[in-house]
RNA sequence: GCGGCUCUGGUGAAGUGGUUAACACGUCGGAUUGUGGCUCCGAUAUGCGUGGGUUCGAUUCCCACGAGUCGCCCCA
């Protein structure tokens, strides 16, 4: 139908573009105090890159993405999220010659081929950041701390921080190897997506929601146990960065994130009002996805948040301002031959940096009186043949209903009083 | 991709197998002479998501599709 957007995707009227512009400058004025400077790169890009970068065998890549042939028979895919692009800007721009760190963020839209419902879009938007360039645990707590501080900062109660480290190529193959045979003793127990993921990605088994499940995630081998020196040294530091800094959170060693190029440290923030759609955000620790990508061995921290769920998430609490929208003067015409005078005096006005409308339907006085009123202005200008031939304006004070005449020089005057 | 629920005007909605589809809000207009917010009056769906079917007749019953929503999956 014409008429109607395409499945999963929505406009942003007038009316609620003042709570994204105020989300958006709430986010840059955060960046901005943490040192992240903002970055644009193109909606859609070489499917390749999405396919190294986020990798093949997730869902993400197999069966969520927009991938097309354009008129060149290039194979592109609109961004389903906004890490690859970011790295690949990093590499093509050479942005490490400038510093050792570089500290990204970036706003923008993201498409996902998924069922659409609340919180969840075919486009959605997101807001994320990427330290490139430093392997400093303190850096993880940095990214970490920008997250949770913008949710907080922005009202939002009961946010739970979650985090959890999934090691390393040094150390990953081990765990995994270890859930496999665990959960291969375990396999009558397991759900048919779980049985599906045991050879697939065993660690997603451990983010099974299904009742009968969870006995059996009680017994399963903690990732602790596998962790090596080196990954445990750099778990440990970012807890007491986080506890250092005040910040309440919950080790969760079921926490797993789905897209591949996670090492180290994992993190959510959930905001359980929301359902099933309660990961706010989410990021972690990327070190191997910079070489993947064919730059040299670079580790990186990131996360990215959805917008449309910290808004979903302030609505409920209300703590969306309100803005006002209201003009200063409403001129309102009487007879034809004002209406030019009236339109001069708009433009002046509005020169003046002073808001001024009117109305072009040609409406009755009364009515125009009525819109005026509507539109919140705080005074009407009324023009009519007296007003044209002494060259003044008639104000009325739409609060008081006080009216006077004075001349048309002192309106900008008197009005801004 | 899977399952449940829903779908009446700009909005919130009532309603029925059969003449003009309540009511409220909103919007627009009017209540004489150049003036608002209150009040009063009037106008606002040839149409009940779309397409089929059943029926003498369907907005009301059935089917398909679409969209929304909730859950699963996944993720932000």
């Amino acid at each position: 139908m014409l008429t109607n957007a395409p499945r999963g995707t929505k406009d942003i009227l007038p009316e609620q573009i003042h709570q994204w512009l105020w989300l958006e400058n709430k986010i840059r004025e955060l960046c901005a105090l943490y040192g992240y400077e903002e970055i644009r790169t193109p909606i859609f890009e070489h499917t390749e890159l999405f396919q190294r970068g986020i990798g093949e065998g997730t869902d993400v890549v197999d069966k969520e993405m927009y991938t097309f042939t354009d008129r060149g028979n290039r194979s592109i895919t609109l961004r389903p999220e906004n890490t690859a692009s970011a790295v690949r800007a990093y590499l093509q721009n050479k942005l490490y010659a400038n510093s050792k760190l570089v500290k990204l963020f970036y706003i923008g839209s993201m498409f996902r081929y998924d069922r659409p419902q609340a919180g969840r879009l075919r486009e959605f938007h997101q807001f994320g950041v990427e330290a490139l360039g430093e392997k400093n645990p303190a850096v993880d707590a940095e990214i970490i701390l920008l997250a949770w501080e913008l949710l907080h900062g922005l009202g939002l109660d009961d946010l739970k921080l979650k985090i959890n480290t999934v090691g390393c190529p040094a150390c990953r193959p081990i765990y995994r190897k270890k859930l496999k045979e665990y959960f291969s003793a375990n396999i009558d127990d397991l759900c048919d997506d779980c049985k599906r993921r045991l050879d697939k990605n065993p660690m997603r088994i451990l983010d099974c929601k299904t009742d009968a499940a969870k006995e059996i995630m009680e017994d399963a081998p903690n990732i602790e146990s596998c962790l090596c020196d080196d990954c445990r040294e750099h778990f440990n530091s970012v807890k007491k960065f986080l506890t250092a800094s005040g910040i309440d959170y919950t080790v969760d060693s079921r926490l797993v994130r789905g897209l591949d190029y996670y090492t180290k440290t994992a993190f959510e923030i959930q905001y359980a009002p929301l359902g099933a759609q309660s990961a706010v955000a989410g990021g972690g620790r990327y070190d191997g996805l910079i070489s993947e990508i064919g730059g040299d061995d670079t580790p990186a921290v990131g996360f990215a948040a959805g917008l449309e769920r910290i808004l979903l998430a302030l609505e409920l609490q209300k703590l969306i301002p309100e803005t006002n929208k209201k003009i200063t003067a409403f001129i309102v015409v009487g007879g034809a031959d004002a209406e030019s005078y009236a339109f001069k005096l708009m433009t002046d006005l509005r020169r003046q940096k002073i808001s001024a409308a009117m109305d072009f339907g040609k409406k009755s006085m009364k009515a125009q009186m009525k819109q005026a009123a509507k539109s919140g202005a705080k005074f009407a200008l009324i023009i009519g043949d007296d007003e044209v031939n002494n060259s003044t304006v008639t104000v009325k004070n739409m609060e008081t209903s006080a009216q006077e005449v004075i001349s048309l020089t002192e309106v900008p005057d008197r009005i801004l009083l």
